[in-house]
RNA sequence: CGGGAUGUAGCAUAAUGGUAGUGUACGCGGUUUGGGACCGUGUGGCCCGGGUUCGAUUCCCGGCUUCCCGACCA
């Protein structure tokens, strides 16, 4: 993609509304827009990323059997009130709105009872089970105050999966699939080192969910962390039976703020009871199925990488979410003869099948180039130049390291397409 | 939802009971050209409603917005 023809723009300052380091960083950089407090739109580079952070999920799911589908927004208040999740006492975030004809309905929270219900016209013996489907799909919570940016919004991106299984051991064997899934989202996502497993409370059917925290001061909760075990603890379980029962020591356990950027849970019949879902085993008695959620979002865990990762100059991308692989910054692009120079680096590459951002703004200084690809956090910059045309190398730079090579245009391809 | 702030140009900010200045961005002209360079010039602005007042962007009341702290986060 030519930057020249980027509809957004970068900002030198960053918005007084915003404290968070993801919003700022991202406003800045032009991946995302704020429409209200909690609200954003993600832009032409956030969007590459936060489709990037989609399809790693998505074929760490797929991987493990998850069938993917898209749930509807919009939901039927009826499903909600078997469940007793409809009523405000019970559950205060829910946007509601009515059919003209009067019919109550409201913008989903999560997906658990439409999912279970949408399965039962499906599954009605031992033969179809297990099955595991998922979606990403918009959320909408009505919190009474968003914040930390991208992070905890109104409207924002998630990944859930649901397990329907015949029985808890069917279940427990997918769910330990599904951390192990988890943590190749997050070591592909570049925070594998980061992120810990982490005890949480678990509910009626378990004593402990497991959450991935994120290691970050932006983060809300706290986690108290055994290093050698690499196991942590939330807040919330953090007592001394808990830590006993784990086998864990007090003293060797580190305090730490994190981000929650994932959850696995065991749900049990909690859904398939009261809406029915049950199937005929061998002997032909009706057994509610057996369920567990698994979630993630997408544009949180994206606001994640901003606060883990970006320094002061800006962004910073690990390779596999990045927008673009290569940031080609073309200097002195009045001259000619380097425009066409740049012109056959950025062909020779787009051909070969890598992605490109080609800052190929004449106008631009050299200065407001550098500091605009720092920003844009893309994770190499390769600069075309009059002074690098002259000894044919180009300036690579890895905007993680700041490690700066020089490269002639056959190393230049070697190092960026062979692969 | 409780408490505290906030609202001035695309963005960031200043002053002011008599209609507002700066930086940046943007347009134009020129000098520059490897880390947001410079000179000149131009366009562009007081959240909404009510009150006080001769006059309100300014003071008061209400609303809304946004942010922070707390509560909440199935």
């Amino acid at each position: 993609m030519r930057q020249s023809q980027l509809f957004t723009k970068t900002r030198k300052e960053a918005p007084a509304d915003e404290v968070a380091k993801n919003a700022q960083l991202l406003i800045r950089a032009g991946y995302v827009h704020k429409e209200m407090a909690g609200v954003y739109t993600y832009l032409p580079l956030g969007l590459r990323t936060l489709n990037k952070i989609v399809q790693i999920i998505r074929e760490e799911m797929n991987r493990e059997g998850g069938q993917e589908v898209v749930m509807t927004a919009l939901q039927d208040s009826e499903v909600w009130e078997k469940t007793d999740r409809w009523d405000d006492a019970k559950v205060d975030n829910w946007f509601k709105s009515e059919l003209k004809n009067g019919t109550v309905v409201g913008l989903g929270i999560t997906h658990e009872e439409p999912m279970t219900r949408m399965m039962s016209g499906f599954v009605s013996s031992y033969r179809d089970l297990p099955r595991y489907a998922y979606q990403f799909q918009n959320k909408f919570r009505n919190e009474t105050r968003a914040k930390s940016g991208i992070m905890r919004g109104r409207e924002f991106l998630m990944k859930d999966l649901y397990d329907f299984s015949k029985d808890e051991a069917e279940h427990n064997e997918f769910y330990n699939r599904m951390r192990e899934a988890y943590k190749r989202v997050f070591e592909r996502a570049g925070i594998g080192e980061q992120t810990y497993v982490t005890f949480a409370s678990g509910g009626i059917f378990s004593e402990f969910s497991e959450e991935f925290q994120t290691v970050s001061n932006a983060g809300e909760d706290i986690i108290y962390v055994d290093e050698k075990s690499g196991i942590a603890l939330n807040s919330e379980v953090y007592t001394d039976e808990v830590i006993a029962k784990l086998g864990l020591v007090k003293e060797d356990l580190i305090e730490k703020k994190a981000i929650e950027s994932g959850n696995i849970f065991h749900l049990g019949t909690k859904f398939s009871e009261p809406l029915g879902l049950t199937y005929k085993n061998e002997a032909g008695e009706d057994i509610p199925v057996y369920m567990g959620s698994y979630g993630i979002g997408p544009t949180r865990l994206m606001g994640t990488l901003v606060e883990v990762l970006g320094d002061e100059k800006g962004l910073v991308w690990p390779e596999a979410v990045a927008p673009f692989k290569v940031h080609l910054v073309g200097l002195n692009l009045e001259d000619s003869e380097v425009k066409d120079w740049a012109e056959g680096v950025y062909t020779s590459l787009t051909g070969a099948g890598v992605e490109v951002l080609f800052d190929d703004r004449v106008e631009a200084r050299a200065g407001e180039k550098f500091s605009d690809s720092d920003l844009i956090g893309i994770p190499y910059r390769v600069v075309v130049s009059k002074k690098g045309k002259e000894n044919g190398m180009f300036e690579v730079v890895t905007r993680a390291t700041g490690e700066v090579r020089q490269l002639t245009e056959e190393e230049l391809y070697t190092d960026f397409i062979s692969e």
